[in-house]
DNA sequence: CTACAGCTTCTAGCATGCTACGACCAGCCT
DNA sequence: AGGCTGGTCGTAGCATGCTAGAAGCTGTAG
């Protein structure tokens, strides 16, 4: 089951499944070589983060976030995150530090070849690297959870409005901040980051729906 | 599907089922008189949100939370509860104060006559009203769940050490301020109502595990 | 040419068959 | 008598059978 999940996301990354297109247990079943009540459970978790949409008797869909969701989204992290920050900040973990400046090392190298998918990879690991300093798992998995919906948009972001090199560079106050002990100044810097790349997003989901509502709109009802 | 999962919460909340006693899919699906298919796909769920455990080969169990992660829970609550409870209290939805007032009879009812089932169902309905006024469903669906998983032990505690009228008198203060239009306020009785309820509930997390850490240890290292 | 009706062909969702494997128990060997 | 070993039982997990129902197509009638 596992393995179906994983190969679900994987063929959603590379544009193998794409949204708005009916698919089928069957078929995907099929595809991957095992049996359909793996795949069906796997695709029913799937269904429960919101990243597809079972129809009764038709297939299912995978589903594009909608502006007002992603705007939700970021509202949910920003909540989570900066108090997170804060207390990695706070925490005197002597660990931290390096762990963190190894993530950037990791990300800069990852940006300096443009490879979105290690570049993303490593994101996660640094924002998944200060809720772990926070200190509370379940923050953790939610915020996990929420960036994997948004995943799919965030993979086609990055190289239209801002380069990798820019997202890096939201960063390093962030870490910096964290290392001298600033709480202040790590809030306010991953306060930026989150705004920044949330706006992005909906503007981009506002972008591919056609809609005339505006980012500010749709941000100012939630943030 | 629907019905194993509101079939299980149901036989753990009355008791029918008990933490730490095994089970199995099979005994589980007989007793539903439903196949073995959607009770398991009901159990995988419930086990993604950590109210129960696969034993590989050896069926399933409650769990019962440890203290560290009603804490975690409280301190996401807090984080996104407060900030809610703040936009309620700005935005002028002309129907809320009214539906607010008539949830608190609701739930003053319940407590009139001991109805714990009532009360607790009336009380999410509360926090469900003030997160719908915040506007963000996906926090709304996060603290749902997150309410699920304490309302095990929430169903114990209310007796021991806080009448179900105390816990109205909490809300009390939050809805006035709502209604006044005071976020400050509303956002200061919010943070005393839940942590109460969180720390009660650590609290009783340890007692039920004869463990001799101190609430306000755990309680300070997550919130 | 168009509208409609019936049929074929999909689907999800539930039920059930099947298998590999860990736990537990009884019986044997030392 | 005590420890080990083989066998049996029960389990999750995967595969497959089965059914009701919706979508779409095809053929026919007007």
């Amino acid at each position: 089951m596992e393995q179906a999940i994983a190969a679900v996301r994987a063929a959603i990354d590379d544009g193998r499944m794409k949204p708005g297109v009916k698919y089928s247990v069957y078929q995907l079943a099929e595809g991957l070589g095992i049996s359909r009540t793996p795949v069906r459970d796997a695709l029913l978790r799937l269904e429960e983060v919101g990243l597809i949409k079972f129809e009764a008797r038709q297939g299912f869909r995978i589903l594009l976030p909608q502006p007002k969701e992603i705007a939700e989204i970021f509202a949910v992290r920003l909540a989570l995150e900066l108090p997170a920050v804060r207390k990695a900040a706070t925490a005197d973990d002597p660990a931290l530090p390096a762990a963190l400046l190894q993530q950037q090392r990791l990300m800069r190298d990852a940006a300096a070849v443009g490879n979105e998918h290690q570049f993303a990879h490593h994101d996660l690991g640094l924002h998944d690297l200060i809720l772990d300093a926070a200190d509370n798992s379940r923050a953790r998995a939610i915020v996990k959870t929420l960036r994997e919906t948004t995943r799919l948009l965030g993979a086609n972001t990055a190289d239209k409005t801002r380069t990798l090199t820019d997202i890096d560079d939201e960063h390093t106050p962030v870490i910096d901040a964290i290392i001298a002990g600033d709480p202040d100044k790590a809030e306010a810097a991953m306060r930026q980051h989150l705004e920044n790349t949330g706006r992005l997003l909906v503007a981009q989901a506002l972008r591919t729906e056609a809609s005339d509502r505006s980012v500010d709109e749709i941000w100012s009802t939630v943030v």
